[in-house]
DNA sequence: CAGGATCCGTGATGATACTG
DNA sequence: CAGTATCATCACGGATCCTG
């Protein structure tokens, strides 16, 4: 099916070569993880994202919550009040990829220095 | 520095706000991770690569390559032999990501189907 | 075999303005 | 407040051809 089929020159394991991809086109794009990430600790609003998450524009915060609610990793809650109070908030698979957004996290944090500096002394 | 700032509506803990980001702006993008995933046992050569990765194009291979290496991520070894051999292999650091890879992979792959689901199911 | 060079489409992203 | 709508752009990435 959808497995490498290469005969045995390199080590598979992770049969896939598709799931990877397929996921990874849905949260491996530019804003998705750093949705989920903020949504760690608990639901917040709108507003509260777009501040949360530098940098990004109201169209894209709308569009990735969009996808992430389509994707069922993001639950939305919508308040009848006025002014309106929507919620956004991990849903219960999202939340089982919440630890590997933080270690993915992590490991950018602890290792951009040196990514940058190796970047920079490459001539 | 850079940190949030954010007097204290939303929860931090992850400081950063743009580390993230900025690693994610190197190995986010729709390939690294999977060349990064694709060395994780051990080194390989550029065709082999090629055909590891389905789908990938040699300008994409070429490209994705070059940035690891630029990143430190990867180390690209050339023979002088002929025909030409290269193999590229992960660095020290790289070899940190690639828990995170597999562990991103094996989310992926656990959770392909739900997603899917959720998103047909979605309306 | 490994990969550089070029052409080029199109989708993702951003800025801006408007609305329920 | 929480979006939607529209427009312009630009980098991503594919196809193809070429070279050491």
């Amino acid at each position: 099916m959808t497995q490498f089929t290469r005969n045995g020159n390199c080590p598979p394991r992770i049969k896939d070569g598709g799931a990877v991809r397929e996921v990874l086109d849905r949260i491996g794009d530019k804003w998705s993880l750093l949705v989920v990430g903020a949504l760690r600790e608990g639901p917040l609003r709108f507003g509260e994202l777009e501040k949360t998450i530098e940098g990004i524009s109201q169209r894209m915060l709308t569009l990735t919550l969009k996808h992430l609610v389509e994707d069922g990793l993001v639950s939305r809650t919508a308040y009848a009040e006025v002014p309106p109070r929507v919620e956004y908030e991990v849903t219960e698979l999202g939340t089982t990829l919440v630890p590997l957004v933080i270690a993915l996290a992590e490991w950018a944090m602890a290792n951009r220095d040196q990514i940058n500096a190796n970047r920079s002394s490459y001539r």
